[in-house]
DNA sequence: GTAACTGCAAAATATTTGCATCCTT
DNA sequence: AAGGATGCAAATATTTTGCAGTTAC
């Protein structure tokens, strides 16, 4: 189990209260989060340009990586492996609970290849499936 | 071939200006669109409310659907087939050329199924795969 | 004629930026 | 000590809402 602050350290990235608190909200949830959502998180206060800023260093540090949404709402979550700015490891599966309305990463599943046209080439993909999720099942 | 008209008619959503016109470029550019690039495509005058009012109409009557991004900017794209609030037929993989910054749908690639833990049930499925497009290759 | 839609204005929300100060290395 | 990060304030951008006037059916 990495603490935040070795995390920021391996990515050389100096270790500063927001960055700490805000990296151990993504350790302690196990889910997606929001900007919002992580400023609600936050007890102390925290700017909220600081969030911003940090959440797009932590992205481009490959400390977090985006999921992609429908609602004008980007959200973050923890890279499980090593990644960088040019090269996510993210192509797992993301799982939107439209009844509790949480995204989790499903890192055991690989998003499926599929075959794209002449001349199309792939960089990276996706997979976002919305459903309900084993808690709220019903 | 539908006309803007027709397809309105089909939803039983009465048919003004304004709606004409965005469906018009709907069905024009054969990509997906965001609020932004609407505005843009538009050499009349439409209240940017009513651009936003219109997008939501569509779809909620399956004229459109959205297409995830990670920048805080829904794309729209039309509806191939009969698609309804609860029920967008919108399964196929969705194409980002990085290149171009163009986002098209690609009706023919259907997404593949993969299986879910235990618990979890899955509605519906986007897969967006990044990449260059079959113009930008190079 | 009536219900629905639009445009305008204002409000609410979200994001970015400049800059002085403070903190990490 | 120096460079980088933060906090604050202001500027920008985006989205929503209320309401009066207009339009489609």
């Amino acid at each position: 189990m990495m603490t935040a602050a070795v995390i920021l350290k391996n990515k050389s990235l100096s270790v500063t209260i927001p960055r700490k608190i805000i990296l151990e909200i993504f350790i302690k949830e196990s889910r997606a989060l929001s900007h919002a959502s992580i400023e609600n998180s936050i007890s102390t206060i925290i700017d909220r340009a600081t969030i911003y800023r940090t959440l797009q260093t932590f992205l481009e540090s490959g400390i977090i990586h985006q999921i992609p949404t429908t609602n004008n709402v980007v959200l973050y979550a923890l890279c499980q492996e090593e990644c960088s700015i040019d090269h996510h490891h993210d192509e797992h599966v993301h799982f939107v609970c439209t009844a509790c309305d949480t995204t989790i990463c499903m890192e055991k599943i690989i998003v499926p290849k599929v075959k794209l046209p002449r001349g199309f080439k792939m960089k990276n993909a996706a997979l976002i499936i919305k459903g309900t999720c084993d808690i709220c099942k019903n």
